[in-house]
RNA sequence: CGGAACGUAGCGCAGCUUGGUAGCGCACUGGUCUGGGGGACCAGGGGUCGUCGGUUCAAAUCCGGCCGUUCCGACCA
């Protein structure tokens, strides 16, 4: 993509509604607008991101559990089935159509899914069954903030599992608990599995997932030592490994603010391994049996002939939130520093002396050459001051930048930086293709 | 939902106290120069001052209603 046809309004200064380094970021860099309150389009540089993660999490999901669409406008009906019309509060949206008929903007999934689940699954044979979707929720909060870390139009993974018994639903729970570590590790997040309390969802037994970074919202109190642990590729047909190593994993103390207890925690987290820090929830697991299945009637017959509840959990990922995450967690002072995953862009090339046919034919041989190789690239050929594009390139995030000026030129170089780490190398043109070939 | 602010050009703001036909910086358009970290100069375009009503000869400015946005708190992916 050439930066002259990009779609990109970026800003100069902080607009004074954003107070938050994601949000601010996001708004400079042109990634989203504000449309209403707790409500964004998303900018094409946004939407690739999006779309980045989504990826990421279908890869991994894909593993365990299989994708569908449900819609975002619900019936109203099988929420009053399951109790919660009443119980969800004025968070959930809900409007009346022309024949007076009463819909509701879904702010979750759960009746939705059981319903489908109910009128299709007779039987114990089609179990387990794991069915995702990722899509736009709407919850209207009291107060949205923070950008898009707490809209009320949010986009999210949701994961719902159906298992004839409390121990194949743990399984799925443990395998789900080990793909969100390996989502998260993928895109360069720190997460933390933290026992949680179910809230409205209901249930027993519930993690959270918390990235640590300062602009978070809730305190967490952890062991350093879970820090040290490395995911190591999973067998998801492992079921006792598995099991083993989300009890390793759970071993650890981590507890959010809600579920804090000093005592405890001073007993248990030896003085130099406490460590008392803020998180961003990005995703939650519940386990939460037969609560749905049984008022919306998800049965099967049993091996032994006998109709029973399935038993549910259900699986979130904050999709859109990811991306203000992962934005508070790896950015500096002069803007975003993309991990590579993610990245709207891989590389993006600089030429700082856009009328200097040198610079331009050595920029445009070595965007076009990386088009041929199909690698996702911004090229700054607009006709701007060199510090213009730098600082824009440099806000942006992009991992990679090819920077093309007279001065390298003359001895026959160009420069390659790297955002995250500001080291800048020399690379002979020469080696041009060597050098590209080492960042796919 | 309790508390507090704010609403003037795309963004950031001044003007309001003391009413008199709207201004600055950035961004944008045309031009000249410049050319390795948001450069300089010249010339331009863009605003029914959130909205409705009231007071007044006259309202961005004073008064009232409404709408919107933000911040702090309680609540959540």
């Amino acid at each position: 993509m050439k930066r002259s046809n990009l779609f990109l309004p970026t800003l100069k200064e902080n607009p004074t509604e954003a107070k938050i380094t994601s949000h601010r970021l996001m708004l400079r860099s042109g990634m989203v607008r504000q449309s209403s309150s707790g409500i964004y389009s998303w900018l094409p540089m946004g939407l690739k991101v999006l779309k980045n993660i989504e990826k990421i999490i279908r890869l991994e999901q894909d593993l365990i559990a299989q994708e569908l669409l449900m819609p975002t406008i619900q019936d109203s009906e099988i929420w009053k089935k399951s109790g919660r019309f009443n119980d969800y509060g004025k968070e959930m949206l809900t409007f009346i159509d022309r024949h007076e008929h009463q819909l509701l903007y879904g702010p979750t999934n759960e009746e939705l899914i059981t319903d489908i689940f109910s009128k299709n699954i007779m039987s114990y044979k089609s179990l387990p069954l794991c069915l995702y979707h990722i899509q736009w929720k709407f919850r209207d909060e009291i107060r949205p903030r923070f950008g898009v870390m707490r809209g009320r139009e949010f986009l999210m993974k949701d994961a719902y599992s159906f298992d004839i018994s409390k121990e194949d639903a743990i399984k799925c729970y443990n395998r789900m608990f080990l793909s969100y570590l390996r989502i998260f590790n993928k895109m360069e997040l720190k997460a933390i599995p933290v026992s949680a309390d179910t809230g409205p969802i209901g249930g027993d037994l519930s993690h959270e997932f918390i990235i640590l970074a300062d602009t978070g919202e809730s305190e967490v109190y952890l062991d350093k030592n879970i820090l040290k642990e490395e995911i190591p590729n999973i067998n998801y047909n492992d079921s006792k490994g598995i099991s083993k190593l989300v009890d390793t994993l759970t071993s650890f103390y981590a507890a959010a603010d809600d579920k804090y207890d000093e005592e405890e925690y001073m007993n248990i987290v030896n003085e130099n391994n406490r460590l008392k820090t803020k998180g961003i929830e990005v995703g939650h697991l519940f386990y939460f049996g037969s609560k749905y299945s049984i008022p919306l009637e998800a049965k099967v017959n049993s091996k032994e002939g006998k109709v029973v509840p399935v038993e549910m959990g259900s699986y979130g990922i904050g999709v859109s939130r990811l991306v203000g995450a992962i934005i508070d967690a790896h950015h500096d002072d002069k803007g975003i520093c993309w991990p590579e995953s993610v990245s709207p862009f891989l590389i993006g090339i600089v030429n700082l002396r856009q009328n200097d046919i040198e610079c331009s034919n050595l920029s445009d041989t070595i965007y076009n050459n990386l088009l041929s190789k199909d690698v996702s690239v911004l090229y700054d050929d607009r006709d701007e001051g060199a510090g213009i594009k730098l600082a824009e390139m440099d806000l942006i995030g992009v991992p990679w930048q090819i920077r093309i000026g007279p001065r390298g030129i003359k001895n026959g170089n160009f420069e390659l930086l790297q955002r995250k780490t500001g080291d800048i190398t020399e690379i002979k043109v020469k080696d041009m293709e060597k050098t590209i070939n080492k960042l796919l």
